[in-house]
DNA sequence: GACATAAACGAATGGTGTTCGTTTATTATG
DNA sequence: CATAATAAACGAACACCATTCGTTTATGTC
């Protein structure tokens, strides 16, 4: 086929076609994204410079759905609604998770929210040495929930006799109910150690 | 070659392959472990199931290495000490977290440490329903810790203005330093977390 | 109308994980 | 002791992957 009258290919339909595979649940790649729009891998590369690209412009693309970029007030209302929303997201979307973890992030709308995250701490009045190390401890957090949520049905397997684990996992609750709880605890302490640092911090 | 007199490879000179493989910080493959290892790939199929199980071997290998399973005392202690063995083991081979994230633990010694850890989280009078929870969220942490430990040295790349955030990047601390920081304040914050939340189930 | 550019394709490259058949040494069984 | 079964290596092949490059042709511009 030569050039089309009409482009087929946009990074929209190419981020929005890669969605649509990760969400599904199958195994992420070029081919597989040619795939679903029903063109040449190499095609793709007249938009995309290669995986990578692909992979950042499907977190952009959930940065402008999820970001809650027009979040105002308090400082500890700041972080709770921007750890609530990535963590929608990533609920909304755990397949994802795997593919970013690890990479650096250029996308614009991602940057804002963690620069926004960044002013309401600084503005609260945590120190600037403290601020970007606090941006790190709450993105941990939200990863490690994120994955938590992410993992298979079965995170542990034992094939061997336990104390404990092996009778608490039959009747355990699985699935995002049971890290939905373990979410609002870990926010709960987190909330309470952060305010609990400020007030320390200001005593000097 | 036929079958050598006496066998090239086990599943233990597989897992120490790979993992000096990936301590370098070389791409982990199949092909690159046997290459490393003097051989054909399709002999370690002779010993392990494929690529995954590879990665469960050195999984079980860092366990055997760092797994506190000794250890007793207070809960906390027990938690503190675990989270602090998992956070080495992660500060010294940081490329294998990309490689295990979300994958299910079956390793008799990892398994072994979580009971260890549901063991002593149920003994303190944690209800059951709450120790497999309480067990994601500190599992969360680590993982979430020991990520921000793998990350590049730039986790951001502002391309575009921002309010904070490029002001703090340059001048902030790099690598472990910071990543350690952070992980004592966290670790601060979830301990006494929980042991708030102790006192509160005490309550009833 | 000429020409650069855009956007698709097809073919090729070098990589990956995995399977299978073959060879031969070792071990177990009769 | 002979024979059979198994173990452990290899090499060849397969299907896939990400990427590059040359080719074709439509589109927009001077």
């Amino acid at each position: 086929m030569p050039r089309p009258r009409t482009p087929l290919l946009s990074t929209d339909r190419i981020a929005d076609a890669a969605m649509e595979l990760v969400d599904a649940g199958e195994p992420f790649g070029v081919n597989a994204v040619a795939r679903r729009l029903g063109v040449t891998p190499s095609s793709l590369y007249n938009h995309v410079a290669g995986r990578d690209e692909i992979i950042e412009l499907m977190r952009g693309r959930l940065g402008e759905q999820y970001m809650p970029l027009e979040l105002d007030g308090p400082w500890d209302l700041v972080v709770e609604g921007m750890l609530r929303a990535e963590r929608r997201m990533y609920a909304e979307h755990p397949f994802l998770i795997p593919l970013i973890v690890g990479k650096t992030i250029t996308d614009p709308t991602v940057i804002a929210g963690y620069d926004l995250l960044a002013t309401a701490l600084s503005g609260a009045g945590f120190p600037d040495d403290d601020v970007l190390e606090i941006v790190a401890i709450i993105d941990a957090f939200s990863i490690g929930f994120g994955l938590d949520l992410a993992s298979p049905d079965e995170v542990w397997r034992p094939e061997t006799p336990t104390r404990t684990l092996g009778r608490l996992v039959p009747g355990a609750q699985r699935g995002a109910p049971r890290s939905d709880r373990a979410f609002e605890s870990g926010l709960e302490m987190l909330l309470d150690g952060l305010r609990l640092r400020l007030a320390r911090t200001e005593l000097d």
